[in-house]
DNA sequence: GTTTATGCAAATGGTTTGCACTCGA
DNA sequence: TCGAGTGCAAACCATTTGCATAAAC
């Protein structure tokens, strides 16, 4: 899908006193028109047109993720996936297909007495992870 | 704490058709008697009265895994870790803290609503991860 | 003209693999 | 004895790091 805010992301960089590179750039539209979390593997593939250095990749995920304009996540997958942070990318989990890894967004978060519990308990500042796999439809059906 | 089933290793491997090595054994009794899920790297240590070759062990983790002798979790400290499965020892989720690293089994598991979602959804063979971090009352008051 | 970002090459860390040898059943 | 299990060395794979160069501001 294509999204009406692509000249934030300048504006972005600007806020977070970050350069406005080309491999910048072109990280941030990528994941902001992905329609689920990219590896970096998958992130690199689709920067066929510009080119760029693998670990200045890894360096870029890192600062974006530090500088709240990325997210990590990891799906058990043995690598992270990037997701981007905007207004309409609010916390959510995800479900990845066991066979063909297709990853959806689910519409539940875990109730908030876990997290009352374990403040009771003497917790701070306490995050969570949740996420599921299971074998989607088009995979049963095949 | 000790444990009053140690022998039952001995039966543990005989039923999965496994040969009872050294390794093995001392594998599982230091599984069984940890209480808190222990890295490859923390079960080398307790080994050392044990000589043993680093892949050796991980093809024994992956063994037993595999096995469901013992469950591999992980809490997104870029390595596996590995608790003994056995009937004392059920499904569970962890709470880690995110400064010394302690970790506690919190008493509460994802309400069954969800799994119900996602198999109206069509997903099957669904399973979940979820787990917490955060800040323990030791950490936080020094 | 500085500071920050990049490319390159090499290192890291957890884990896996190939292969010949060894030991448990 | 015979196949499963092991040690050793080397490979793997995602990610990181050091350093000198290059680009952004």
């Amino acid at each position: 899908m294509k999204h009406s805010h692509d000249h934030n992301f300048l504006e972005q960089l600007d806020n977070q006193g970050l350069k406005k590179t080309e491999l910048r750039l072109a990280v941030l539209k990528i994941l902001s028109e992905a329609n689920s979390p990219l590896s970096a593997d998958e992130i690199s593939q689709k920067l066929k047109k510009v080119s760029f250095d693998r670990a200045t990749l890894f360096r870029t995920l890192k600062t974006f993720t530090e500088k709240h304009l990325i997210s990590g996540i990891d799906l058990g997958e043995g690598c992270q996936r990037y997701e981007i942070n905007c207004v309409t990318h609010h916390h959510h989990h995800h479900i990845i297909c066991s066979q063909c890894k297709k990853i959806e967004i689910v519409p539940f978060c875990i109730p908030n007495e876990f997290k009352e519990f374990l403040t009771g308990r003497g917790y701070q500042e306490i995050t969570h992870r949740m996420d599921f796999s299971g074998i989607c439809v088009k995979c049963y059906k095949s």
